[in-house]
DNA sequence: GTTGTGTATGAATACGTATACAGAACACAA
DNA sequence: TTGTGTTCTGTATACGTATTCATACACAAC
């Protein structure tokens, strides 16, 4: 009905204290010098009006907003909630809070304006798509800057992969060792270097093998689900079929496997499924996805503790950090131990 | 290897154009009398420095942040990122910020943190688990206030809701019309508004048409994937299994998917399923879902318009919304025509 | 020439905080 | 008593912007 307006600030707690405003912000940034007594008299009116300290005033002062940005594309793959589900607590845990863009809906025009405008201490690009003018805007104004899941090569910014080539090549050889002779592999958008390395590494695997790849492998400047669903029915209807579709990521395994369905084909009776990233829906009795599992939660943790280090020491040479993937091995592949290597 | 430092202000940008700071901030807030030369003068300075107004000290003069907060829980269920999704542009468009909370595995302290320190302008509320003390902080600090999708019973703030009670009611009625004789109802946590509300619409539209629900409708304090999938086996593995499951969200209904294909039980042919929502995953091959359609676009338009209207008049009552749903028959049931109403 | 009106600009200020600086109170030694 | 150091607190200031107030100019009207 009425704006109460609540406009406490640590000026009226201290007169509210019998303080003066720099006591009352001694006391509460704990710095030393600060007698008991007055400590818990404007602690105790400051727990009374609920007070904390304006945090617009203190990026001011300070200048450190306490906030990163954080630049997703596709928020239908899932694992980019899964990224941001692992970010945000550590970033809560560490006094942060996350801005989150997405740039495939949006453009970069928010994250570059909020890194020209100060609003944020530093960014995390993810899965991005055409962020590049984003991080080197971050670069140039010499913000924090990490790459997840998505190395940028040239840049000089922090960043945290997985393996993406060896994994990949683990996959092949997998594959092979399943006696796999008509192996098709979908990738997603090679300007991804994600992509692309997990093309490269599948490919070159195969390739040192002697194994023939049937015909092309699709590459498709559309990469909605319906796509890639019908990629997979294409390529079964061809007079000889693959035995096998390796998929650049589980969200395109995903599409696959609907087409395999639409059409009545079985897996792994008729043909082999495999996946990247392993994300937890590819578990789902539905899918039983054969995939190789990113330690996400790993990689999250790192790509934090690279963003934190280069925001409290901006001279520092930006490191890059490359966790292993792991094969996980179900039902839409017929079942084998894990080769050797 | 050096830090630059752009510390570029709008003093710094009014040097260099030979006005006065004053000046440089008219021009870029389009004031009026302001002449030609000098409006092209100073954005020739500012083009070439690519300057923006530092947006921390613009929302310390202005006292608005332009930014606001999102809590949202379980990203795992798939109207999250769908929501986020939607709501990014939106706000982007509207040059708004978007700060994410996982009020799930965060807790609520950052949103009220937020809340108290002013770091945003208003907050959207989404499937709340228990952001009730926050909801309860924001209205306090007359804070403008959505709940989006989540209804929240005796609080006076803006509410955008889709009709949850006669969605279910149409949902046990096309059930009645495909002569299920017996229907379990599984639900979410009945803590949440939403999930009780469909509940109670399915039950009391299956009571007045005398139709018997199976003993207990399961009710768990777990609502893991994994407990949803055995509650499926375990309800088909009695000796009088229902004929048709309904779930309280899609999210649930893939889970109930999941535990009858682990037990080869034929979905329509054995047993019905639908869900409430239809997100995009639903209409998926594997799923094939008969679900209640919730127009989320139309929802999250709505809500960011409540939300426009409580920053920018504070004072004006909070309004509710109700967005019809839509009944999306697939191949999860045995094809019909929805029912008449 | 005086007054008035509309336009264009600069000087000054406040937002709420953290911190440098200075001063006060006190203890203790000389 | 005076000096020296330690502990505590207050005053003053700056962060970068938007905005109020005052000023200056051009031009018209009398």
């Amino acid at each position: 009905m009425s704006s109460k307006a609540r406009r406490t600030s640590s000026t009226e707690i201290a007169r509210l204290a019998g303080v003066s405003q720099a006591t009352v912000s001694r006391v509460l940034s704990g710095a030393p010098y600060v007698s008991e007594a007055t400590r818990t008299k404007v602690m105790q009116v400051v727990e009374a009006n609920s007070y904390r300290p304006n945090s617009v005033a203190q990026a001011m002062r300070t200048r450190r907003s306490d906030t990163i940005g954080v630049a997703v594309s596709r928020v239908t793959n899932p694992v980019v909630p899964e990224i941001l589900e692992a970010l945000g607590p550590k970033l809560t845990a560490l006094g942060r809070r996350m801005i989150v863009w997405n740039t495939e809906t949006e453009g970069a025009d928010g994250v570059i304006n909020a890194i020209l405008q100060g609003t944020v201490d530093g960014v995390v690009f993810t899965a991005a798509d055409d962020q590049t003018s984003a991080i080197a805007t971050a670069i140039e104004r010499d913000l924090a800057v990490v790459a997840l899941n998505r190395p940028v090569p040239g840049r000089s910014c922090a960043q945290v992969v997985s393996t993406n080539y060896d994994g990949s090549a683990e996959l092949a050889r997998y594959l092979l060792a399943g006696r796999r002779q008509r192996i098709a592999y979908i990738s997603g958008p090679r300007e991804r270097t994600t992509m692309a390395e997990r093309e490269r590494g599948f490919r070159e695997a195969l390739a040192s093998n002697d194994v023939l790849i049937p015909s092309g492998i699709p590459s498709e400047p559309d990469f909605s689900h319906a796509r890639f669903r019908q990629i997979a029915i294409d390529l079964m209807k061809r007079s000889v079929p693959p035995d096998a579709i390796a998929c650049g990521n589980d969200l395109i395994a995903f599409a696959v496997i609907n087409g395999l369905k639409s059409i009545g084909i079985q897996v792994p009776e008729d043909v082999w499924v495999v996946g990247f990233d392993g994300v937890e829906m590819s578990g789902w009795d539905v899918f039983d996805l054969t995939t190789m599992r990113q330690p996400l939660d790993q990689m999250v943790a790192e790509a934090v503790s690279l963003l934190i280090e280069g925001i409290e020491d901006r001279d520092r040479e930006p490191r890059e950090i490359q966790c292993p993937t792991d094969l996980i091995v179900r039902g839409s592949t017929a079942h084998m131990l894990p080769p050797g290597i």
